[in-house]
DNA sequence: ATGTATGCAAAACATTTGCACCTGG
DNA sequence: CCAGGTGCAAATGTTTTGCATACAT
């Protein structure tokens, strides 16, 4: 039992590594953060608090330099949805869209290849190169869990 | 010769009774830039700007307030596109998405019936009911008189 | 008149940056 | 050791708010 795991090539390093950036603790807790919520959209405040929670102590000046270089490298996508500040996700490389629920805040991800179709299309017709877009539904989600929560 | 345009019955004066918000000078003045720019979307600074280059003394505060009033009674939509600053647009009842050129700023407009409903299918798919959404692409609009403008 | 709207300045946020210190390779 | 990374505090940029004054109705 002399593998891996024993120091230094978690998941997280490997990732950083593989972009080329320098192995911090920083950037290995942040990446952790986002990987055990792959299923939420943090805002930098949100990781800046998860990271407080789990006893690190990183400025959030930090946080945000870490996830801009993240989104360069490609690690991560940020995503202007309404409400002040941008929320951040871990990329997986798979490009998607998202179905928010204004009442719960709940984000749910989907791909359409129909619309994603379409798009290239409108594109050429306007004479445009696409490079990227945004996608977001906003409704309710009319669970039963849903919260109705705060903001 | 003693009809209309004589005295407070504008276009934008019609259109602020309509919603109920008193016809005050800044609302109307701000009303008739965004009339002027229909095809552009502008940032409240820029409102601002254009306000003062028309000799209007108006706060910036105020064109906040404005716009966000415009907003809730329905004359102007919001976006938040990438860069910091929302954007405003007379909101002309007809949806429409957007494609962004990110090297000269221009924004043009579109409608597809496909894409639209494509959505409903998938809000409805994920139980959600849809309220709204925004379908942003961007790109490069690759003509020849695209600026590459600095932002 | 009188409740609402405006202007200005200050506050509130989100995000970025300068700089001295610390750390990974 | 040394370049690059980090923390902290201060700077920025955008949007909001408090309050005394001005204005539609």
């Amino acid at each position: 039992m002399a593998r891996m795991a024993a120091r230094g090539s978690s998941l997280e390093t490997n990732d950083l590594r593989k972009v080329g950036l320098k192995v911090t603790l920083p950037r290995v807790k942040i990446l952790a953060i986002l990987e055990e919520k792959q299923d939420l959209h943090l805002t930098a405040e949100d990781v800046y608090k998860a990271l407080l929670d789990s006893g690190e102590d990183i400025g959030l000046a930090t946080v945000y330099r870490v996830l801009t270089q993240f989104e360069a490298a490609g690690l991560v996508q940020r995503h202007n949805f309404e409400g002040g500040s941008a929320v951040f996700e871990l990329d997986d490389g798979a490009h998607h869209d998202h179905i928010v629920c204004q009442d719960c805040g709940r984000v749910e991800e989907f791909v359409d290849t129909t619309i994603e179709d379409r798009q290239k299309t409108i594109a050429s017709n306007h004479g445009f190169d696409i490079t990227t877009h945004a996608l977001i539904i906003y409704g309710s989600c009319r669970r039963e869990d849903c919260p109705h929560r705060e903001k």
